[in-house]
DNA sequence: AGTCAATACGAGTAATTACTCACATCATGT
DNA sequence: ACATGATGTGAGTAATTACTCGTATTGACT
């Protein structure tokens, strides 16, 4: 029983098949958000992005791996920009460390709202499916180093497990805005800040 | 382009039928919790129901209505036992009263933990294929009232919106829960609470 | 006992779609 | 020019699965 692999072929590259990948990925982005889960089928990939379906699968394993590719290309965009509001937040109080990394977030996933959306939700089916499958390990990392930092005010013992909590709390509340249409960035800026803030220094313990 | 149904049939009701329905909805449960999204087929369901594929699409009119019937029943359940922790948290301070429903909500998706999960997914889907299907409409209604009570001591103007914006955080952080196999409830109460309060009462704003 | 509507059955169908493979074309080194 | 490996093609295949429909059974009422 070995494990279905997602990210195989593509070993070697003239500059030719370097741009073929990058149509068949772009082209997954644009199928999702505009035609939804429904629209996404990989005959539908492959046209758009210009290719044979044979070309295709020369590159990628399998449907989900469409996914993992796109995913990883968006998280590692997210990622530097993360890492870029650390720096700079590196001398700011939690509270406005914080707010930059949400005002960072935010402003990625507000860039391609629908994509967000749809790309959020496929990450989650590929968690549901393999449950150790590491998506965001890498920004997740990124934002417990930062956690670190403030262990002083931080009620939480886990840094950790708090920087999954925080992402999946700053992803639910940025997709529920799209969801609504409320995507004021400031107001969600502030929405995210005070929920981040509350989990990790709030002192609402144990008492009933 | 009548938009489809998902809750039609199974209009006239001996005895029976009600026996055979509610079947259907348990073995809808049953194989989501244990064979997950890729177990899930009308034939499967049928099976674990003990009756024919027939008789299921006699009272549904399609796969996505199980989804919903069995979120219906759910979510009716969670309501209940809201509206109960609400009445009983009335005279209690924001705090206490949040982690009462913080409380109420946890157990009740703890009882079946991996069902909770892949029926978060399920309604995230529905929602997402069909933006104004309404799943969470009366419970978010009944936070929402509970809400306006405190309304002196919320930084959060929309007292709607933040019912479903809580909801999320709850969900979100309940499924991240359950996926790390970090199910104590105590604590799990804890970090909802924190971030429920955060979020209405920070005063985290918009200085940057 | 007989009628009839409600309920149940489940083999079959039609549609979708992920994926393959035998073949074509390209581009590079000689 | 030509050889050769890399890259591209897309009609076809196989598997899955939601859903139908003609038929069978049940049971309530007379």
């Amino acid at each position: 029983m070995t494990r279905a692999r997602t990210r195989p072929r593509k070993s070697p590259s003239q500059p030719r098949s370097e741009r073929t990948v990058e149509a068949i990925v772009e082209a997954t982005a644009r199928i999702l958000e505009t035609q939804g889960l429904s629209g996404f089928n990989t005959n539908a990939v492959a046209d758009k992005a210009g290719v044979s379906v044979g070309s295709l699968y020369q590159y990628f394993p399998n449907k989900d791996a469409l996914v993992v590719a796109l995913s990883t290309r968006e998280r590692a965009l997210l990622g530097v920009a993360l890492g870029e509001a650390a720096r700079q937040a590196a001398s700011l109080p939690l509270e406005g460390a914080l707010r930059r990394l949400a005002h960072t977030a935010i402003h990625r996933q507000l860039a391609r709202p629908d994509l967000a959306r749809v790309l959020d939700f496929e990450e989650q089916r590929l968690v549901l499916e393999e449950p150790d499958r590491a998506l965001t390990r890498d920004i997740a990392g990124n934002v417990a180093t930062l956690l670190r930092r403030y262990r002083a005010v931080i009620q939480v013992a886990d840094l950790e497990a708090a920087a999954y909590d925080l992402i999946a709390i700053a992803r639910a509340l940025i997709d529920a805005a799209v969801l609504r249409g409320q995507v004021e960035p400031v107001a969600l800026e502030g929405r995210v800040t005070r929920a981040a803030l509350g989990y990790l220094t709030g002192r609402a313990n144990v008492a009933s």
